[in-house]
DNA sequence: TCCAATACTATCATTTTTGACCCTAGGTAT
DNA sequence: ATACCTAGGGTCAAAAATGATAGTATTGGA
């Protein structure tokens, strides 16, 4: 009787949402937004190095989509051995508070994800 | 000879970001969030609808998992047909300035997705 | 001549994630 | 008696994402 109309009890648009997770989510994908916005400059080696566990084939997938969406750039020095530099753009670096807020947020309540494992 | 040591050239504690990463990366996880923090409450069908695509049984993973690190309650009504609603807890709320920064960047860049399919 | 250095690529293998589909409980309305 | 309602669970199957491993190019130096 009271029943109501579920077809249109309530909506959102999800869209803009689901868009920037578009661009932003994905394993590693952040991590390196995340490193490129606390170091301004790195080398592919140095990134790998920093995040450690990838591997070159999946991290030069994730920076290849990364520059694709124009989130960071890629700089090739003409030289042997080879150089290359990866940066924030514009639109990346106005990222920066989101990422800075995330690993805020992780200190504040995932500090102790480490010494949990028993 | 300048070489410097690459061992420690520059470091950088991504551990809290990955603990953050931890909880809330991951398909649907993310819209569970801002859904329920849109709404502050919603039934599981409710969800459901708001996210369209996804299929029950990765509904139910994922919001269970959402529990288990303590993000979201889940409140069961002893009635037939069941009635569950779930809502985010007080460490879910704390996400919410992020959610809603990712949603205010998609607007601001990931407007255009949807016409530029050709 | 051969090795080192760097930034990758190519080719699989594997893991992780997601989806399809059907099933259940147990009051209520028909 | 029986279909209906909701919130899932169970069991595969499929797809997507990620990983392992080895290899390439170029040039200077031992």
């Amino acid at each position: 009787m009271d029943k109501i109309n579920l077809e249109e009890f309530r909506n959102i648009d999800m869209n803009p949402f689901d868009g920037a997770l578009k661009l932003i989510s994905g394993k590693w994908k952040m991590n390196l937004l995340f490193c490129l916005s606390e170091f301004d400059t790195m080398r592919y080696g140095e990134i790998k190095k920093t995040l450690g566990s990838i591997t070159p084939h999946v991290l030069s997938v994730k920076l290849k989509e990364l520059e694709a969406n124009e989130l960071i750039e890629r700089h090739e020095y003409p030289q042997v051995p080879p150089k290359v530099e990866y940066t924030l753009t514009d639109k990346g670096r106005t990222l920066i508070p989101i990422l800075r807020s995330i690993c805020d947020w992780g200190k504040e309540y995932c500090v102790d994800f480490q010494d949990k494992q028993e």
